[in-house]
DNA sequence: AACTTTTTGTACACATGTGTACAATTTTGT
DNA sequence: ACAAAATTGTACACATGTGTACAAAAAGTT
């Protein structure tokens, strides 16, 4: 029978899934990263075939990371704007206590990697696509519950959400205070009659 | 007396401007940008210092190209809510009509180079600052003109505005049809009471 | 012990990339 | 022609990085 793997897989992925949201997808190199995790680069491709192939491993583990998972995760019935709203500021608040300043792992991906050719930014590109979908389906929930206006336009308010995320998590990159972060977010979701006060 | 530069200076900055636009820093290496520019290292490095030096030259000359810059050129006196919303308007055609779907150099280098150690990370944050200090007072002759209720808070509303920028250049490497980046653009402003219709 | 399957290790053959020292070249003025 | 200053070219000594082939090792079963 085979041989066993000398290292955790999912444990190896979490180690690359911080490399990368430290330092970004071109500083990952195989060579780095067999590093980072104690293994020859031999079992590296052994394991991960390619580093395109495990990036979008990563890509989907990190997700189970970001605040905005916790929106997704909404169930028709829920109050949506509240979700948003606390989403939000709970977004506001891990970018502001991140000492190192990361910002989002997807959104600096997406600025460092779509506009290239190849499938990474393909994979990308549908990934913000889905979140946007997704925002869109649960602010049309929130208008039949009657906490949307019924003559909104909710696909251009699910943009304009989806446009306030990507903001922040670039915006907290440079510009790290809560307080400062939070202004722009409640004042656009304000203006945008998304906020709700808690 | 002295031999002369053998290539223009200027021009090949915005020849490594545009290498850094599409493919990004991490992609400009020395030995990249030599052969892009037909020059040995030696000549580089002579002419340049370091990459980090000709990356703050490339910075400025890009601000040029950025739609932004007619906004922050404004004067006192100028309807400061129209050039904004044109501006906005100009940066959703120009977004969408970039074939190669760069986004915006310097809102890709906060997402590539933001959060590491360096003098970039400096030099980035403080552009930030300035450009978001700038809206900032433009917003303020907009309420002393009247075309701001003279309750907002318009430190909030400049924040809001710079994170509405960075997110529409971002999102736009993803998400390229004008219409769409049109309508986050203003569905947002509108909120925000800024939009003004031609 | 032998066999089979899976994983790890090693080597090969390249490629990309760095900063620096200093020789060689170019250009102009005297 | 010579000198001086600026620019370009070359070499040095390293470093990082890639995909692949295949040998060696590990683990369980017969």
């Amino acid at each position: 029978m085979a041989r066993k793997l000398a290292f955790e897989r999912d444990a190896a992925i979490e180690k690359v899934m911080f490399k990368i949201w430290q330092d970004g997808y071109h500083a990952a190199s195989v060579k780095a990263l067999s590093e980072l995790l104690g293994i020859t680069r031999s079992s590296f491709y052994h394991t991960f075939v390619s580093r395109e192939a495990l990036f979008k491993e990563v890509l989907s583990v990190y997700s189970n990371y970001t605040p905005l998972q916790k929106l997704i995760r909404a169930q028709k019935g829920d109050r949506i704007l509240l979700l948003l709203t606390q989403t939000l500021n709970e977004l506001c608040h891990a970018r502001a206590n991140d000492t190192m300043h990361r910002g989002c792992l997807a959104m600096n991906s997406v600025a460092e990697i779509c506009g290239q050719e190849g499938e990474l930014t393909c994979h990308l590109k549908s990934q913000l696509d889905l979140s946007n979908s997704r925002i869109e389906e649960l602010l049309f929930w929130a208008q039949e519950q009657g906490e949307i206006d019924q003559s909104a336009n909710v696909e251009h308010l699910a943009l304009a959400v989806t446009n306030l995320f990507i903001g922040l998590n670039i915006m907290s990159k440079a510009i790290n205070e809560y307080d400062k972060l939070w202004a722009a977010a409640r004042t656009t979701l304000v203006g945008l009659s998304l906020y709700v006060e808690k």
